[in-house]
DNA sequence: AATCATTATTCCACCAATGGGACAATTCCA
DNA sequence: TGGAATTGTCCCATTGGTGGAATAATGATT
């Protein structure tokens, strides 16, 4: 059986103590502890490292030698608390994200710029593919996805941000193919669908105040990526509905402009999702943290 | 506090083997205690050092810092291992031995040549001075003393040898000063006599198999060094009483011959004296166990 | 020389860490 | 798709180690 370094540990505290009891003040632990743990220590080596008399320790040779790693031990130890502390205090490393395309163009880009210039020593690493990525098994510390969590016991999601989409068209679409007074109207018109993961249909249910309908349609086009909706739509391929955020720069400048104002698609919620629920790295606190702040000035 | 170095040595192991069952394994320990051990670890460094699933380990890149320091413990401690089991095989270090001048000379000068030629890792450094040194305060292993031993609690005393010291003298004096037939014709004679360390006069108390005779006679000069005793005796001083084993070459060469032959004086038990009574570095115990097979030759 | 202060060791009641088992969860295999 | 095997975590009775006090012993001091 190998040695118990925190044994070699003590020894080396021992030595450079000079004496049990001082060497017991500073590692606050009985004297009687240290007595033990190092006869026991020796028993194992199967020589003994100190010649012990009541007022003076002296090395054996073997003591000596054993000594020099048993002071590495100390210093490795050391090394690793202090790596720990520095931890806290300023997080570095590589902190690998993965969020979706828009959200990140559309909401994150400030947030990353500030995150970058606050944390210098953290690496950030940006993935913006749509699919899911398996979060653990690739290595991410954090991962953004609108709609459906995984639920995955040993992740925790965290409610980060959540929208109703509304619904956008074209001036041009609406003004050839009329502008919707009741989400019945919906009926006759071509609706531009974002494509969930699962690959089901969304519904389009539609709620305005506590009043609800839903038109029995189905969507002429669906796609995965939210800007590339927009981007059909203004083209006057239909009527989109995303969240107003999204939409905002296209409504600013008229080549969208709102459809069935107040009535809103049902919420749909944003998730962070993380390994663990306690001793997040610091990094990724941090990065938690910003992002609730920029995300609740973009509400 | 600092982290405890078992945790990280078992950190480490975790990390080679791959997963806690394969490790807990090869350490000998459940796999419940490392779970709770590494998390302990992990609650103490303020973060994760390694993510979990149930068919993966991943290291966290704090994790990946903390390793390489985990497996410098790792090595040092089996390093100090390694340096116990090779003393185990061979002994090797310093061997700081203490003994009377003329004992070496006599009876040691083969043992030592052997011992040296037999454990060439160990580094011999003999004292020759007569007085009794101090064992521990001076770092001396193994002190070897005729007569009297220290009754030192800390101390053991193994005895090792004895002798029961003959009459000697040069035969110019015996032809000057005559041939004494009986222990109480020494009364007209020179004695040489060995001084004890406490300073006390030795008492010349003969003994002839169960017949006992003590001359009422002092010694006429006393030094502290049998080999310069002997020489004295040798240049027609008077007579010594000394171990036939120190007088032999002498008496082969004819420069002394026996007086009283078959008269003894009392019994001197040599000691080797040396620190604690188990745990006895190897090396000593080598030097030990040549100098009883040397010394059951010599008797 | 004798006493005192200091130091390492020993003893024993007690507490915390252990470790065997159950459990939940996940991946592999049919 | 469903079981089977494997894996990490949690639970709780048990034990080994802990720590406070007494003991033995040593070196300095008066």
């Amino acid at each position: 059986m190998t040695p118990d370094p925190a044994d070699l540990l003590l020894f080396a505290r021992i030595v450079e103590a000079g004496s049990f009891v001082r060497a017991a003040e500073r590692s606050q632990l009985p004297t009687s502890t240290l007595s033990r743990r190092l006869s026991a220590l020796e028993e194992q080596l199967g020589e003994r490292l100190l010649l012990r008399t009541t007022r003076t320790l002296t090395l054996t040779d073997f003591g000596a030698a054993v000594l020099e790693h048993a002071r590495q031990i100390e210093q490795e130890t050391a090394a690793a608390q202090a790596l720990a502390e520095h931890r806290q205090q300023a997080p570095s490393g590589t902190l690998r994200v993965s969020m979706p395309n828009d959200f990140a163009a559309h909401l994150l880009a400030p947030m990353l710029a500030e995150y970058g210039q606050r944390y210098p020593e953290v690496q950030v690493l940006l993935d913006l593919s749509p699919g899911r990525v398996d979060l653990i098994a690739e290595g991410y510390d954090l991962v953004i996805r609108m709609g459906a969590l995984p639920d995955d016991a040993s992740l925790v999601a965290r409610r980060i941000w959540n929208y109703c989409p509304g619904l956008y068209a074209a001036p041009a679409y609406l003004a050839q193919a009329g502008i919707p007074a009741h989400p019945a109207d919906l009926e006759h018109h071509r609706l531009l669908c974002l494509l969930a993961r699962s690959g089901d249909p969304v519904s389009w249910e539609l709620q305005f105040g506590e009043e609800r309908y839903t038109p029995q349609v189905a969507a002429r086009l669906a796609v995965n990526s939210p800007d590339m909706l927009l981007r059909l739509a203004e083209q006057g391929l239909g009527i989109v509905g995303c969240s107003p955020v999204f939409a905002a720069s296209r409504l600013e400048s008229g080549r969208l402009q709102p459809v069935l104002p107040g009535w809103r698609l049902p919420m749909v919620t944003g998730w962070a999702v993380y390994p663990g629920r306690r001793l997040l790295p610091l990094k990724t606190r941090a990065f938690l943290e910003l992002l609730e702040a920029f995300l609740s000035f973009a509400r």
